[in-house]
DNA sequence: CAGCAATTGTTTAATCGGAAACTGTATATA
DNA sequence: TATATACAGTTTCCGATTAAACAATTGCTG
């Protein structure tokens, strides 16, 4: 059977788009690590950092440190949980819900304007694949 | 209208199932990068830093660590255009070739496996997608 | 309940990545 | 042809990521 080139491989394909996307994300002021995390916290604040580095696929020293990035600039804050004094429990301040704000609306016009140009359906229909896609893969 | 949640949005979604995927690959002893390179080397031997680093969605200065890297492993080899001698056309060695067939296996593998998890049909359609958007964001 | 194992998260040391400045070469313009 | 401008890569400096070791807390088992 014939070789298949690198378009033909998922990991590419993937990575491509992940990288352009996120390039264009920053161009635009957003690191979308960043992002992320204060989006989840929006959705459920009090998440462990467990769990956390478990939403965005991040490792959790490296979630350590951007979290001690992100408490310098008092977007988010810990909260040692009482209940099981190994867990800390990461909440959204009132600083980063504004910036989350922002940005939100920053991704949500780039994303428009790319699903735009690329035909929402199809962008709906490749966001329902992706999404069934990572349920099986993790 | 109502706001969008997390995997609602593509680049969120891209990220998770790039990372997940990427970090399998790591966990077969592949890494994405170098092997990504060694493929395009292998289908367009020659290229130059410019055009590799676009191929990749790599900037410049992170492409050139890398290959001193794998020129420090003898994997590829630069050779210095003598039309333009601004440019640095870089070729596969025969330790490539054989490291780039070792892994593509691996690869391979690895994919088949995921895009049978998730459905052969459904697997090339995501990809077929995902090579369309890719070209509308680039 | 004493001691050992598992868990949750952080720290450390080394590698890697990115933006900006820099080197060398080619091209355009006067 | 001299000077300026653009182009191709590399280097530098700093910030970010990773794997491995570590500390603290909880849970299990004899």
């Amino acid at each position: 059977m014939a070789e298949r080139s690198l378009n033909e491989h998922l990991s590419h394909l993937l990575a491509q788009a992940n990288r352009h996307l996120s390039r264009q994300l920053t161009a635009e002021g957003v690191s979308l690590d960043q992002w992320r995390l204060m989006k989840v916290l929006s959705e459920s604040g009090g998440l462990p950092m467990g769990k956390l580095a478990e939403e965005l696929a991040l490792n959790l020293p490296t979630l350590t440190k951007l979290v001690d990035r992100m408490v310098q600039d008092a977007l988010v804050y810990r909260v040692p949980d009482p209940a099981d004094r190994r867990k800390v429990r990461m909440f959204l301040s009132d600083k980063g819900a504004a910036m989350l704000a922002s940005q939100n609306k920053r991704v949500e016009e780039h994303e428009a304007k790319v699903e735009d140009s690329y035909g929402n359906e199809d962008a709906q229909r490749l966001k329902t694949m992706l999404e069934s896609f990572i349920k099986q893969i993790v």
